[in-house]
DNA sequence: TGCATATATTCCGATATGGGAATACGATGC
DNA sequence: GCATCGTATTCCCATATCGGAATATATGCA
């Protein structure tokens, strides 16, 4: 077996960074094939190519308006990894440090009260 | 060009399903290869393989005890996947969905208040 | 010293990638 | 109908991948 292809899931249509450029720039709505090869900088081909993949996993969506085609976000793809990377912010984020002494000190402080040791 | 490589970074490396279920069973706590192996139900060297490729990329850090090896989730790398897929989550989340709609709500009442149309 | 255990590395092969260049295709305007 | 614009597809190629199998390396124990 090779490596999954990019159009498998959301997770790996994304690992490529112009991909995530293109979702970016899509950000704030709809855009056309050509809008984004100026924004990019790509060329043209290398766009509509990433489109597809991106078509494909359903991170974007196509809409025709004569000769152009008008790309939109679908940011609802891209919940199952907000999801699973999410179950680790704790691990790195202030607030939850912060929730982790408080509750250390709610917890030594109930075994005073309760006369606990140990 | 070929597509980067999966040590590239953080993005690259979890779009492998099995490096994800690694790092899940790392949430726990610390585990050695067999550990991984067992629970797993991987080959040993895969999973060595998949565990050199979340090292490169700082995911995990290991830890020698002997003969074993114990790996360490360092869920700090996870931070830019993170933030980049956060930008995207009032696209789906409902309680951003609410936010639209109160916001919609005072500004429709501001108008009104002000005397202006439209 | 010798053997078993724990882990890492190497070799293989099928597969897909992403960029570049060329080209195909469909809609538009004259 | 024809040239043109906007977009998609195809071909080429260097590069990695992931799994499987075999093997290497290192630690520990008798």
């Amino acid at each position: 077996m090779a490596r999954a292809p990019t159009t498998t899931d959301a997770f790996n249509a994304i690992a490529e960074p112009r991909r995530r450029e293109i979702l970016d720039a899509l950000a704030d709505g709809e855009r056309s094939v050509n809008d984004l090869v100026r924004i990019l900088g790509l060329a043209q081909p290398q766009v509509s190519k990433h489109l597809r993949v991106l078509r494909e996993v359903d991170l974007v969506t196509v809409r025709e308006d004569g000769r152009q085609r008008l790309y939109r976000l679908n940011g609802h793809a891209l919940k199952p990894v907000h999801d699973w990377v999410s179950k680790y912010e704790k691990t790195w984020s202030e607030r939850f440090e912060q929730l982790d002494v408080v509750l250390d000190e709610l917890k030594r402080q109930e075994e005073g009260a309760d006369g606990h040791d140990k």
